[in-house]
DNA sequence: TTAAACTTTCGGGACTTATTGAAAGTACGA
DNA sequence: TCGTACTTTCAATAAGTCCCGAAAGTTTAA
């Protein structure tokens, strides 16, 4: 059943954007209690060293994996966020960086480089992309909140506004 | 300066998980007042009819597009919904379609599997996967209510409640 | 019913991204 | 300092995705 589960939340992930292997390694670390090292989540996804080493990192960079340090041992091992609250937050945070900045930064100097032109288009454009920069400049700003906020009691908080 | 925005919101597409095409379509049809018809758009982006079609029933599909017939004409427009508000609500609709619901999905269909087992494995493991279950519900909730609501007061207001 | 005008589908090639496996790098203990 | 145990990098290749263009399908007007 487990091993049911990693592969399909790594098909999940293929359509979340993230790739396959990420997706599993994720799945692999977060339901056994303890961690594993490079060389299990090798042998357990089948998967090379490289592979392996990438997608760990990767984890680790989205902040949903720790690198363990056993005490006299030279291997590290790894150990997925299991906190679902936190799992979300880091999400939040790695989209807000992947999607909604960039974005504003497009938009942002697209505008900026129309601001001479003075034709009724010009200002439509100008009018259009300003309105998109804004509303993303305010979605980010939600998400930063949610990506910063402590407790778990956010979410219920905003279903309870709508 | 058209031009320039059309290529990097393509750009930016990729990041977000939508192909390059799609939103170049989406681009091109944002900023000029008037819809296009499929040729307008091939000739605009340099792209075939078949990628053009494509896409633009993909945008359709997400609602990110109307297709506009003109009374005593056989040609088909396309115009882009403008309303940053409404273009939100469409995207949380198509996320949540695409990925909490089949997120879902996978968790309860594992859990409801190994309800049988007893052994503190299978408990630790069905615990797990309910904590995730309930949370994705829940956010999925969340996104079906921003995804209906019709003012766009409700960014600001969940502003104010973080 | 047919031709014309338009839309959709789809196989194959181009391009992009992911993965391997081996070589290189690093850190630790003796 | 060296050998060992481990991690990281990277070039080659495999896998996956996108796009073209031609052919097939559909709708309309005559």
């Amino acid at each position: 059943m487990r091993r049911r589960f990693i592969t399909q939340w790594g098909a999940l992930g293929t359509q979340w954007g993230i790739n396959r292997t990420m997706a599993m390694i994720h799945a692999l670390l977060l339901v056994p209690e303890r961690e594993l090292s490079t060389d299990e989540v090798m042998e357990e996804l089948d998967i090379s060293r490289g592979n392996a080493n990438t997608n760990l990192r990767e984890l680790i960079d989205w902040r949903l994996v720790e690198r363990m340090v056993r005490l006299g041992e030279r291997r590290e091992y790894f150990a997925a966020e299991k906190d679902v609250w936190k799992i979300f937050c880091m999400v939040a945070r790695e989209r807000k960086r992947r999607e909604t900045e960039p974005a504003r930064k497009v938009l942002d100097a697209c505008i900026r480089e129309t601001e001479s032109g003075d034709s009724p288009e010009a200002r439509e454009f100008r009018r259009e992309l300003t309105a998109l920069s804004d509303f993303v400049a305010l979605a980010n700003t939600v998400m930063e909140k949610v990506a910063a906020a402590e407790q778990n009691r956010v979410l219920p908080r905003i279903l309870k506004v709508l």
